[in-house]
DNA sequence: CGGTTTCCATACGGGATAGTATTGACGAAT
DNA sequence: ATTCGTCAATACTATCCCGTATGGAAACCG
């Protein structure tokens, strides 16, 4: 399981500060991430850091292009259904995004897209993401027989929902989240314009 | 337009710092909002800060209950529509949070909402706030003859969407973001259990 | 084995910020 | 006019943090 025999160093790589940089991020926000409180958390000090990094903002943007690899590479992944079976991979899309299983991610998300609120290269970052998301989504509506204009808006009306969400606190206002979660998820993912009438909810 | 003839005082009082706070808010989240920054934006120096503040904090506190107030003030009045056009107060809340008309409102709202996400007090006051906005749409839905259940996932939508929209960048994603959101709102307010059919899009 | 490279520790300067203590200015009441 | 209460300026301490400079240890190379 090792790396490589020859050559294994004990020692930190960029990648390890990228990877710390994303936790720290998910907990604190940007803002919250500071080369010296991730120095802290790798048990080494500055120095190090320093030596990977030319500043701070080299490790932001490390970490923004990490992430969006990751995203991508997820997308792809998640939009990609057996044929005939794309509603179903819909409906998977939307769960994964919106139970607290993938928390982690979301939180991540959040980091992110608030981080871009601010930065510029954030933003560029956050509008790749998007916009690969939004074509596979759209795509599964298209496979599913959904003319062009509604699985536009639907695969947008999918994200912003899953994202808007997980920015709300709802504990008090129903007493069936899961109902509800299930309810809004055919909402967003069946048309009248589909092949399949009634889709065996995906759970 | 004297706030009163006798007494008028031209320094400044605690609510003045507190708007001060809430422009500084939307502009660089809660980690920005730093005592000494809002000292100089209104000419002071903290001396004065304290003067008004036990500390930090108990601003951040006061910031957060002015904005729970201003935003469920301005919830119940637009969710309050004339009988028989409830439809289309729907549609307008839609609007309201969608277009980019209110942006510095939508900015406020984010900032609160990611400072939520790492401060139980703030998380409270959003908690709030979403319970009243949710009942209140709810109630329009319910107005509209949607039933119950319905009414519930529909309004969670409606909220989670705008919200959600604001955090994603999908210029390159749709040439026509004016069609998007017409359609999308259509696809949130629009239920089959409506008393009217094809409402008249209020723009 | 000695030199070189790689990675990290230490020490330092400088800036931003929270909070306190003290003083000062100004208007209002007596 | 004197006194008092209100609000703000100044000065100071203590942190936290970025970035640099420099030295040191261990691995690697010849």
């Amino acid at each position: 399981m090792e790396t490589a025999p020859v050559k294994q160093r004990i020692q930190l790589d960029r990648d390890a500060w990228v990877q710390a940089a994303i936790e720290v991020l998910a907990e604190e926000g940007v803002a919250g991430l500071r080369v010296e409180v991730l120095a802290k958390r790798l048990k080494v000090t500055k120095g190090s850091f320093y030596w990977h990094f030319q500043d701070r903002r080299d490790l932001l943007l490390a970490v923004l292009h990490y992430w969006k690899d990751g995203r991508i590479r997820d997308i792809v992944k998640q939009t990609r259904a057996q044929p005939g079976r794309e509603l179903e991979q819909i409906y998977h899309v939307i769960d994964i995004y919106s139970t607290t299983r993938s928390r982690r991610g979301m939180m991540i998300e959040l980091a992110v897209r608030d981080w871009a609120r601010r930065d510029p290269e954030a933003a560029a970052i956050v509008a790749e993401v998007d916009d690969t998301r939004l074509r596979c989504a759209r795509n599964l509506f298209l496979a599913c027989g959904v003319p062009m204009e509604e699985a536009s808006s639907r695969c947008m009306l999918l994200y912003a929902y899953v994202f808007g969400l997980s920015l709300m606190v709802y504990d008090r206002f129903d007493s069936d989240p899961a109902r509800l979660k299930r309810d809004i998820a055919d909402l967003i993912a069946r048309s009248a314009a589909m092949k399949t009438e009634t889709p065996a909810t995906a759970s």
